[in-house]
DNA sequence: ATAAACCTACCGACCGGTCGGTAGTATAAG
DNA sequence: CTTATACTACCGACCGGTCGGTAGGTTTAT
C-alpha cells in the first residue's frame, strides 16, 4: 500500500460523500486497511485533502501548459485548451471534483499552502485571453472576468456531466468552445 | 423565534461551514436557542436543509418568471434574466450558496422531493434559449447544452464573487451577457 | 369568574454512536 | 537485526436526536 493508492481511493470516497461526511474509516475500508494505518502514510485527514487538491492542480497545470506553449492563434489555442481541460475533468473526475467542490473544506492554514498553486492555474487562462485581446483576435474585454466566465462554464460540468451520458467530453468541449468564441446571438 | 429566523441563520452557518461541518449546536447558537429547541420547529437537520433549498428555488423561480413573461426579443430577455438571476444570487447569497453547493448533501428521500422544483427552474432557461433559436435570434444550438453553459457561468460566481469586490453584480451581469451573446472572438 | 385542560416554546440532561487521532504491538522485508 | 508497515485497542470530544419537564398564554367546562 502506498500514498498514491490511498489518495486514489480517498478521492473516490470524498467525491461521493463530501469531505466532512467521508470518514477516515470509509477511506480505510476502501483500501482494505485499518483506520489507524492511514496515519502511517498521512499525518491528518486535512493532509489527505491537501494532497488531493495539489495533485489535481499539478495535473491540470501540466497538461494545460503543453497546449499553451504552442504557436497558434489565440482562438485555436483556446479551443484546444478547453478540450484538454474538459478531457482532464473527465479522465480524472474524482480528483478534479474534489478540487472544485471540496476546496472550501480546507482549514485556513492548509488553504494558504494551496492558494499559490491555484493562482498559477487561473493565471494561465487569464494570460491566454490577454494574448487573444492583444493580438486582436478577441474583443477588448477584462481578461480576469472572461477567464472566470470560461472557468465557470467548464467547471460547472462536474455537477451534471456523466461519462455515459448523451455527449462525450470532446463533444461538449466543441460545443462550449463554439459558444464561448462566437456567442449565442446570430449575426 | 420562528421558522424563518432559524432558516436565515441556518443558511448563514451552513454556507460558511458546509452542511456536514455545521452542527445543530452551531445553528442553535446563532439564534440563541438550545439545540433541543430546534427540534420543536424542525424534525431533523435534513428538514432544515430541504426547507432552505426549496425556499431558494422558490425565490429564483418567481423572480425569473416575471422577466420571462414579458414580450421582448430573446436576446434582450436573456440579458434581463441574467441580471435578475445574478442579482438574486447577490441579494440572497446565503440561501443560494446553500442551494448550489449543498444540494448533494440531501439524503435520497429528501432529494426526490426537491428535484421537481429544480427541473422546473432549469426548464425556464432551456425554454428561453429554445425561444431564441426558433425566432432566429440565436444560432441553431442544443438548448439543454447552452442552458448548462449559461448556468455554469452564472452559478460559478458564488465561488469568487464578493459584494465588496471590484464589480457589482449588475456590472458582472452586463459583461457576462455581452460575452454570452456575442462571444470572445472579434468579427 | 374561576379553575381545569391544553398548547406553544423552550430548556438541561442525557442517549448511543461515530469522529479524528494516539499508543503500543505484531509482522514482514531487507 | 532493523526498519517499514500494518494491526488491535483505546481515547476524549462531539455528533444528531430524545427525554421529561416547565413557564406562560389560551381555550374550555363548570
Amino acid at each position: 500500500m502506498n500514498r498514491d493508492q490511498i489518495l486514489k481511493a480517498a478521492a473516490q470516497v470524498i467525491r461521493q460523500k463530501g469531505y466532512h461526511a467521508a470518514s477516515m474509516q470509509d477511506i480505510a475500508k476502501a483500501v482494505n486497511l485499518q483506520k489507524a494505518s492511514l496515519y502511517h502514510h498521512f499525518s491528518s485527514k486535512q493532509e489527505i485533502l491537501l494532497a488531493l487538491l495539489d495533485q489535481a492542480l499539478d495535473i491540470l497545470i501540466e497538461r494545460l501548459s503543453g497546449v499553451l506553449a504552442q504557436e497558434l492563434p489565440a482562438d485555436e489555442k483556446l479551443r484546444q485548451a478547453m478540450g484538454v481541460y474538459l478531457g482532464s475533468l473527465d479522465e480524472h473526475s474524482d480528483l478534479t471534483s474534489v478540487l472544485l467542490l471540496e476546496h472550501r473544506s480546507l482549514d485556513p492554514e492548509y488553504r494558504d499552502r494551496h492558494i499559490p498553486r491555484r493562482d498559477r492555474f487561473e493565471r494561465l487562462w487569464r494570460d491566454l485571453i490577454q494574448e487573444g485581446v492583444e493580438s486582436g483576435v478577441f474583443h477588448e474585454t477584462d481578461p480576469a472576468m472572461a477567464a472566470r466566465a470560461l472557468l465557470g462554464v467548464m467547471n460547472w460540468t462536474i455537477t451534471w456531466y456523466r461519462p455515459d451520458g448523451l455527449f462525450s467530453s470532446g463533444q461538449i468541449s466543441d460545443r462550449f468552445a463554439a459558444l464561448v468564441l462566437d456567442g449565442l446571438r446570430r449575426r
